[in-house]
DNA sequence: CTATTTTACTTTGCATACAAAATAAATTAA
DNA sequence: TTAATTTATTTTGTATGCAAAGTAAAATAG
């Protein structure tokens, strides 16, 4: 009875239960920001770096093109950045933060706080040592051929 | 500057990068059986145990309940499956394999061999730490409060 | 310098997630 | 037994993820 078919020796089905319950995690942390992960993500990664281009956010992300397009126009709408042509390459996009969207940094910094409280069974250690099988498992993706 | 916020610094990106990886690298193995990948996970509950209630499918998948609905819908139409009502409780509807879709096992069994090639990588004991370290993880989540 | 190709993004169509509302049937309460 | 409630599943509305097609502008080729 072919082992390797039996879901709990899936590897992928565990990310795919985590990652969905990460995502159902933060959804009530983040009401207070009224944003959803993905623009939490988006947001996380202007705050790191304001004012890049979309290709930047992009790789800096690793969020869908397709699906970037729309957080933006959210976010946008929601005012905590604005989307402008680069004057030099008129393909090039730049989003840079406003000022409000400056200032929910600070209402953001509480989250991962209130995530980590979660997670008071995991030591220090068996953090760091997921951490680094994650990235270990993630280079395995990077690959071009297959 | 927050090193909180950063997004190297999150556990959550990590898995939502992987997951979304996963599903990728499934995307071209399953086109043999036509299937996505929650569909292929569905599957392979059932291949496990046929004969089962959409309850206890859910269960054991973690899929959503309204995701699968139309799962379900799509494997009948591809004739993987058959969903019945229940005759002693007309609420409840089980649902079984055709012989087709017991056929397809057999196709579905060279799918995680192809998987596995991409991750020579990582050794069988990393490999083992990393899923003991999941599951502990998965075990955060399963608290009713907050 | 014009045609071809490449680059940066957006749009489209399909398949989930997910919360919440809606259904239908079984169970419990009064 | 009828009403209130709980259970099993579907439907609805919003937000992605992804491949592929579409666009517009810059870079290259001939």
């Amino acid at each position: 009875m072919s082992e390797l078919l039996k879901l709990e020796n899936q590897l992928c089905h565990r990310f795919y239960t985590l990652s969905n319950a990460f995502t159902r995690a933060y959804r009530p942390l983040l009401k207070a920001l009224g944003i959803t992960y993905p623009q939490y993500v988006t947001l996380m990664a202007l705050w790191e770096t304001d004012d890049i281009t979309i290709a930047e956010l992009l790789e800096k992300t690793v969020i869908d093109g397709g699906a970037m397009s729309l957080i933006l126009k959210k976010l946008q709408e929601k005012g905590f950045l604005v989307v402008t042509k680069d004057e030099v390459d008129k393909r090039v996009k730049r989003v840079q933060l406003t000022k409000m969207g400056k200032e929910q940094k600070a209402i953001a910094e509480e989250v991962p706080a209130q995530m980590l409280c979660k997670f008071n069974g995991m030591s220090t250690e068996e953090s760091r040592t997921l951490k680094h099988l994650l990235d270990k498992l993630g280079g395995c993706f990077e690959s071009t051929d297959l």
